[in-house]
DNA sequence: CTTAGCTCCGTACTCAAGTACGGAGTCAAG
DNA sequence: CTTGACTCCGTACTTGAGTACGGAGCTAAG
C-alpha cells in the first residue's frame, strides 16, 4: 500500500477527499461522520472507511440528496432491521428514477437545441420553455 | 378557453404554478420574471407565458439547477448571439449527461440493493458505499 | 527546546433560496 | 360606502450547507 492505511490527520483526510477541514468536522457534528476518539491528549486518526465516507456524501449529494437523506441512505449500511432498509431503498429508487426521467427529457431537449442552434441562420427560439412547462 | 388566459393576478398565478406568492416577488426581485406594469394605481395581471416560466425554472430547480443557471438557461430563450448561446446549451448538456451516469449507478446501486435484501436471511452489507466511493 | 504548522473546539459569519410580517393601497360584493 | 380579501413593498427571519476565526494544545524538524 502507498496510501496512509489508517494514519491520517484531519487535514490529510480532508485534502484526500477533496473537500475543507471544517466540513468534515461539520459532518462530524451532524453525525454523518464518526470522530475517531483520540489518543489521549491526542490527535485524532482516520482511514481508508472514513475517506469513503466522505466520498460516499459527496457522491450522493451531487446527485440532489440533502445531508439528511444521506443520513437515511448512511443508515442502510449496517443491515439491521431489512425491511425497513428495504423500503428506504425502494423510495430512494423511485425518488432516483422520477429524477432519471426528468434529466432524460433536458437532456434530449438540449442535445436538440445545440444541434438545430444556428442550423436555421440566426432564427433560435429556444424549445426548451416549451419542453420543461409540462413537467 | 377555461383558463384566465391573460387576467391572474399574483396570487392565482402563484396557486396555478404550485409557489407561494412571496416566491412570485423573489424571482422578480431576482430578475427571472419580469413584472408587467401595473395600470396606474392597480394591481399586476400575469399571463400564460409567466405561469409557464414559473414552471419552466421550477422543472429546471428540480434537475439540480441552482437560479443563476436557470437565468442563464432563460438567456438562451431569445435567440440572439447564437454561438454563446449553443456554447452555454453544450455546457449544459455535459453537466446534465455527468449527472445522468451518476444517477444510474445510483440506479443500479438501489434496484440491486432492494433485489437482494433480505434475500440472504438477514446479511444485509449495504453495498451502496463501495459503488460510489469512486465517484 | 523551540517553533512552525498542524489539530481541536466553540462561536460566528456567509450564501442561496425562500418565508414571514406589517402597514398601506385596491377592488369587488354586499 | 364599507368590509374583507387580496396586492404591493420593504425589511427581516429561516434553513441548509458550509466557511472563517481565534485561542488553545500537540508534534515533528531543526
Amino acid at each position: 500500500m502507498n496510501e496512509p492505511a489508517d494514519a491520517m490527520t484531519i487535514g490529510v483526510l480532508a485534502e484526500a477527499a477533496g473537500v475543507n477541514v471544517e466540513t468534515i468536522r461539520f459532518y462530524q457534528r451532524k453525525k454523518l461522520m464518526r470522530e475517531p476518539d483520540r489518543p489521549p491528549g491526542g490527535i485524532r486518526r482516520y482511514g481508508e472507511p472514513d475517506l469513503a465516507r466522505v466520498r460516499f456524501i459527496k457522491s450522493a449529494q451531487r446527485l440532489g440528496f440533502s445531508l439528511d437523506e444521506v443520513a437515511d441512505l448512511l443508515k442502510l449500511e449496517d443491515g439491521s432491521h431489512c425491511t425497513e432498509a428495504r423500503a428506504q431503498a425502494e423510495r430512494k429508487l423511485a425518488d432516483v428514477r422520477a429524477r432519471l426521467t426528468d434529466l432524460r427529457r433536458i437532456e434530449g431537449v438540449l442535445q436538440d437545441l445545440v444541434q438545430r442552434c444556428c442550423a436555421a441562420d440566426g432564427e433560435v427560439r429556444c424549445p426548451m420553455i416549451r419542453a420543461l412547462q409540462g413537467a
